[in-house]
DNA sequence: AAAATATAGTTCTTATACGTACTATCATGA
DNA sequence: TCATGATAGTACGTATAAGAACTATATTTT
């Protein structure tokens, strides 16, 4: 093993994402939604729906999850399935006219409150942790490249 | 808001973070343990045992979470449960023999799977991402530090 | 010491996470 | 076109995650 370093910076990758996690959930949870459930909202805001299986490539909830979480926001009256006209196994989901009024409350209230957090990082900053993050992200995803795009 | 770029590093360190407790995951479950049970067996390894709140803090594990995975360990005979001499409403929980050889065999068996995911990362880049991330980890916590240490 | 308050663990509820199996539909190929 | 295999979504079981309520024990206050 070349070094030995990777475990301390692996308790912190994971704090990290954690901390954010909780403290952004516990805002989520504020406005009504839990964390899943918000991150379906955010994904087909402004859009004209999508497929389950796009969504779940979007969002990295994974379809045997998507279905309830689908489930209880078609409940709530915020989206809706419809056929698609393309493809006989799959729906088209869509916000209904709720959820985008939702979308349109929430999203905006919760990127004001997630923004302060990130007050005293600069742009460049921020850049740069990103494109460490997606080198060492690079290096957990074990599928090769394809043209098709990443394997998941 | 002084800068925009936050979301996208947002995105970066979820995933980066999701993708590692993937792949880890699935080598922690070939090894016959679920993530949060390899996450307690490894911080009980090599020692004389500590309390539920003790493992809560080390593992991230919230104290309604931890008593069914505790349960579910001391069912597998990989762990007991003991009267703390101190305070009467705590136990003091340790490996068993069987748990103890289980974590000697697991825990090096699993560093060696994760480390050469850090091959192309030199000591020196992990630890300035590792000091990157602890920096933005402190930008989520709410908490005032007191001298106890942080609060959660 | 008695009362008020705080803490350690458990229990319970709702919603995920992940894997496996299953159904219906699509795509391919002989 | 018919058999085969792949894919989209659902159903189900087990284990977490987070929060609130609850029990028992400690600690603090008066």
């Amino acid at each position: 093993m070349r070094n030995k370093h990777f475990m301390p910076l692996v308790r912190a990758l994971i704090e990290c994402a954690q901390s954010f996690e909780r403290r952004s959930g516990v805002h989520v949870r504020e406005l009504g939604l839990t964390p899943a459930q918000f991150d379906i909202i955010a994904t087909l805001g402004n859009t004209d729906g999508m497929s389950c299986k796009e969504l779940g490539a979007k969002t990295l909830i994974t379809k045997g999850t998507m279905t309830g979480v689908l489930d209880r926001l078609e409940k709530k009256g915020l989206l809706s399935r419809h056929d698609s006209p393309d493809d006989g196994r799959s729906w088209i989901t869509k916000l209904t006219r709720k959820g985008q009024t939702l979308f349109d409350d929430v999203f905006p209230a919760h990127l004001a409150y997630i923004g302060p957090f990130f007050a005293n990082f600069s742009d460049a900053e921020l850049d740069a942790m990103r494109q460490q993050l997606i080198r060492l992200r690079a290096a957990f995803e074990p599928a090769i490249e394809t043209e098709s795009g990443r394997a998941r």
